[in-house]
DNA sequence: CTAAGGACCTGTCGGC
DNA sequence: TGCCGACAGGTCCTTA
């Protein structure tokens, strides 16, 4: 489910409702995600003030004043915010309750995502090796071409290298390159540094822009009846294998790069 | 060190 | 209608 804009999304809309309260109880019906979720957490997080909701990557945090609590979406997962009263659902794993009668819900059918715990976040080894953030001027033209340097990848797995720069997931490395009119399959050494001011400018604008959209979607968390996962929204290649480039009317091509669907336009992008 | 492939898991869709 | 394979927005870990 999320990308980025999803991720971010979500940050959103669960702060207001659980940054300052406090946990009551946390219920775990399944814990087997990608990695067990520890049964610790029932017992650490109970009565504790949620003191802030941040983003690393597509890393959700929830810190409090022992630690912080890491959650990871996969592929399919999805948080909510439900009334303390509502029924779980089949794939409705974990349920923390806060004392202002909301729940905080992680539904995940494939379980590729995670729940962790940790006391020493900065140290943490899904994050100690994270590249920059894709919106922050750290993640700019002379750090992403000196990555590029002697890699013998594509551009396309530069980009979604998270140690090259998170956030950066399948759909918007196809969007980020067509952007910038650049074949995802290109050698990422063999592309000019002005070739690559464009991609990062691509990446940001891609990445903004749905952003954007995901925040005016966003209403209120607790009543929506939307899914806050997924928006509609104006993809120019991504799924659009035979159709038309937007741009110059040429169909679209799909290509496999490393196992995953890539999409472009073969005029429009070299 | 880098790069490629496997692994994890369920749901959905298209074709026969 | 039913079954079967292909595929799906992620990314860590193992292997070469």
């Amino acid at each position: 489910m999320p990308e980025l804009p999803e991720v971010e999304t979500t940050k959103r809309g669960i702060s207001p409702h659980i940054k300052n309260n406090r946990v009551t109880s946390v219920q775990l019906r399944h814990s087997q995600l990608r990695w067990p979720i520890p049964h610790s957490i029932v017992s650490d997080l109970k009565q504790q003030l949620c003191l802030d909701v941040t983003r690393r990557a597509k890393y959700l945090l929830l810190h409090f004043k022992s630690g912080v609590l890491i959650i990871h979406l996969g592929m399919s997962g999805r948080l909510s915010i439900v009334e303390s009263s509502q029924q779980p659902k089949k794939h409705d794993h974990v349920d923390i309750f806060f004392d202002s009668g909301i729940c905080l819900r992680y539904t995940d059918p494939r379980r590729f995502g995670c729940i962790l715990w940790t006391d020493n976040l900065s140290e943490h080894r899904l994050l100690v090796n994270l590249g920059p953030e894709p919106l922050t001027s750290a993640f700019d033209t002379d750090y992403l071409y000196q990555c590029s340097r002697e890699k013998k990848v594509t551009v396309k797995q530069l980009i979604m290298n998270s140690a090259v720069v998170v956030g950066v997931g399948n759909i918007y490395a196809s969007e980020s390159l067509f952007m910038a009119g650049i074949n995802p399959q290109r050698q990422a050494s063999r592309i000019s540094k002005k070739r690559y001011e464009l991609l990062v400018a691509a990446i940001k604008s891609v990445l903004q822009q749905s952003i954007k959209v995901g925040g005016t979607t966003l209403k209120d968390f607790l009543t929506a009846e939307g899914k806050p996962g997924y928006f509609s929204q104006q993809l120019d290649v991504y799924g659009r294998e035979g159709e038309p480039c937007r741009r110059c009317a040429r169909s679209l091509k799909k290509v496999v790069i490393m196992q995953r669907s890539t999409f472009y336009c073969s005029q429009c992008q070299r």
